[in-house]
Formats: structure tokens, sequence, C-alpha cells
DNA sequence: AAATATTTTAATCAAATGATTAAAATTATA
DNA sequence: TATAATTTTAATCATTTGATTAAAATATTT
């Protein structure tokens, strides 16, 4: 065989060099304004071979969607089913995890909600996660807590104080380094507020 | 003159039936995605006449979308800088108002967010709004209240409880019934748990 | 080294797309 | 009613876009 797939060069392969790329403008201008040749130019290789590796764009996309869609919510999982941490340790480590994920990457968010909302048809892995959190330890404790309100609340709400200040970025902040010491802060914050929310 | 701009025309004229058309498609679709081709048709037009009548997709989109922005904050404005209201009436009735808002505007949010994300340097009305948060009565209200945290944590807190429901509604939702009853039981959660985390 | 398989390139295609044009139809004005 | 202005239509343009092809270059196997 004539394949590349020598340990070193599995990095600079020509396949991973057009995800990379790929991944780089997917998120930037979204599936509809890319242009497969914005791709092949940022990857440095001929249009041709994007073809020859992925077979079209959207499986492409499909590739750097999914790999997208799972980081989102591979630091989730773990925290909200681990059985030895408590209701309260969970929510600071997921606080604290989700925050440095996002600062780390800041278009991640609403890259994968936008692209959802316009073809909700082709993420068939949103209704696992669904499931995944009905059934998760998280849900539990906070029902024990809270058996007056429904779980979902405090999820979301957890969730909506932790990535909306990503989400409405452009909006409300000004700089960079002011939003960056501001999501510092807001680790500290969050947890202590969803905790207060618990018990009041 | 020939144009049609008596008063029962306003509503029907062909301009009209393109932007309400435009509305429709762009919201759905996102700008990159829609098709000047699926505006017409769903305006029951010819072609050009959109251009006729707009000069262009993209101007189109920018009547559309400066709509839109608008009646995103045009429900917030009056509200945060109404002096004849305690912080913590203004907690109540934004997260009232704005409920309500969505919930008959579901897609407004992540459309308009999502447009600035790729193209933030169309959105020059972005520096108004924070200038206009930042010299608000709710702010200055929050800062007397707690000196020590920066106000702008209650505000993102508060939208971020209000707002991320619907931006996250198809990942974390399953049907429509059990949305609308949830975001119903909000309105009184979110009013409750924010000035709950105000005292804390 | 020769033969074979794989990768890369340049050229090209067909369809889609935003926009324009010139003529026809309609409406308003004189 | 005749004339002028406006609106609408069908046809067409020039680009752009995702994808393919056939040949060239490179790497692998025998």
């Amino acid at each position: 065989m004539a394949k590349a797939k020598d340990a070193k060069n599995l990095d600079t392969s020509t396949g991973e060099k057009i995800k990379e790329a790929a991944r780089k403008v997917f998120i930037k201008k979204g599936y509809a304004a890319t242009r497969t040749r914005d791709i092949a130019e940022e990857a440095g290789i001929n249009l041709a071979l994007l073809n020859y590796y992925f077979r079209s764009k959207e499986r492409l996309f499909q590739e750097v969607m999914s790999e997208k869609f799972q980081q989102l919510f591979s630091v989730i999982q773990p925290v909200i089913n681990n059985e030895d941490l408590s209701l309260e340790e969970k929510v600071e480590i997921l606080v604290e995890n989700y925050i440095d994920l996002l600062l780390e990457n800041q278009d991640l968010p609403l890259f994968v909600l936008s692209e959802i909302r316009v073809h909700p048809e082709r993420f068939k892995q949103a209704v696992q996660v669904q499931k995944i959190l009905k059934g998760s330890s998280l849900i539990r404790q906070v029902r024990e807590k809270r058996p007056d309100i429904d779980p979902i609340h405090f999820v979301v709400s957890l969730l909506g104080m932790v990535i909306f200040p990503f989400v409405a970025k452009p909006i409300l902040f000004a700089s960079d380094s002011v939003f960056n010491e501001m999501m510092q802060e807001r680790k500290r914050l969050v947890a202590q507020w969803i905790k207060a929310i618990l018990k009041s």
C-alpha cells in the first residue's frame, strides 16, 4: 500500500490538513457560507483532494460537526454521572470545566447551536443528550434536594449562566481582555449562585 | 404618481409581500443559505421585483435584520430605564415580558446572534446596546445593592436564564408543549432566583 | 528495475445564483 | 382619451460553486 499512515504523518497528512482547515472555515463562516475552495486554500491543497478524501462538502462537514458536538458534551457527561460527587461538587466542577472549555473554544456553542437550528434533522445525537441528561445522577440529586421544582430548570439555569455570555459576547462585551477576566470571576459566582437557588 | 401607497394597500403591497417573505425565509435558513428565488417564490412574485424594490439581497436582509435586532431590544430598553420601577419590579417585568416575546418569536435570538457571529462588522448597533445598558437605571440600582460584584454579571445571568432555553431548545427539550409549559413556569422561577442571588 | 497502486494536479462540467435588461402590462396624469 | 410614469414579466448574463475526469506525479510492491 502507498498510504502515508505512519505515526509521524498522522497529524500532517493531507486528510488531516483538510480537516483542520475545514474546522477553521466551517466554524468561522458556518456551513452555508463556506466554499469548498476556501477550505482547499486554507489547507494549501488542490480542490479535488477535498472530494478525493471526503467525498463531498456535506460529509466533511458531518465529520467536523460530529467532533464539535461531542466536544461540547464530553465535558459534561463524566461529571453529571459521577456517583462519587455530591450535588454541590458537581455544580462547582461543571461550571469550572465548562467555562475553561468555552474560553478555549469561544465559537463552539453558537456554531453548533446555529447549525442545529437550521438543520435539526441532521442531529439525531441531540435526542441522546436528552436521555443521558434525564437519567443522570445529577438530575436525581437535584430532584432529591428540590422535589418541588422540575430539575431541568436548574440545569438550564446553570448552562444558561455559563454558555450565554459566550453567545452574546459580541453584543454585551467590549474587549476580549475584559471578557476573559469577567469569565474567570464568573466561575466562582455561577457556582455560588446555583448552590444558592438550590437552597432558596 | 402611480405608486400604490394608499392605506388599504400598505400591508399587501408588493414591497411588503417581499419583506414578509424575506422575514420568513431569512429567519428559517439564515442569510447565506437563503436564495433570492426562495423569497420570490414565498412572496409569489417575479424574482426581478426583489431587486426592483430592494436593490439587492444584501439590502433586503439589512432591512429585515435591523427590524429584528430592534425587536429583540425594544422590550428591554423602556424597562431598564424606567426610574419609577424598583430593582425587583424591573426584574419581574423584564423576565415576564422577555419570555412572552420569545415564546412568540422563538427563532429570534439564535437568528440574530448567529448572523452577528458571522458578520460582526455589520452590527454597529451592538455598540449602542452596550452603552445604553451600561448607563441604565437598572445597572445603577444593581450597583447600589451589590457594590461588591460587577453588575453585568447579574444582567448576563438574567438574560442567560431567559434566553438560553430558546437557544438550546432543539437539544434540551422534546416537545413544544412541554417547552411552552416549562417557560410559563420559568417566569416565576427566574424572577425569584435573580432576586435571591441579588441578596446572597 | 518493472509493474502496480495511490496521490495530486489542471482543466472542465453542469447547475445554481444574484442581478440586469428590454419589452409588456398596468396605473396615473394631463 | 392620449401621454407619461410605474410596475411586472420573461429571458438572459456573468459568476460562483460543488464535483468530476483524465492525465501526471509519487510511492509501494513484486
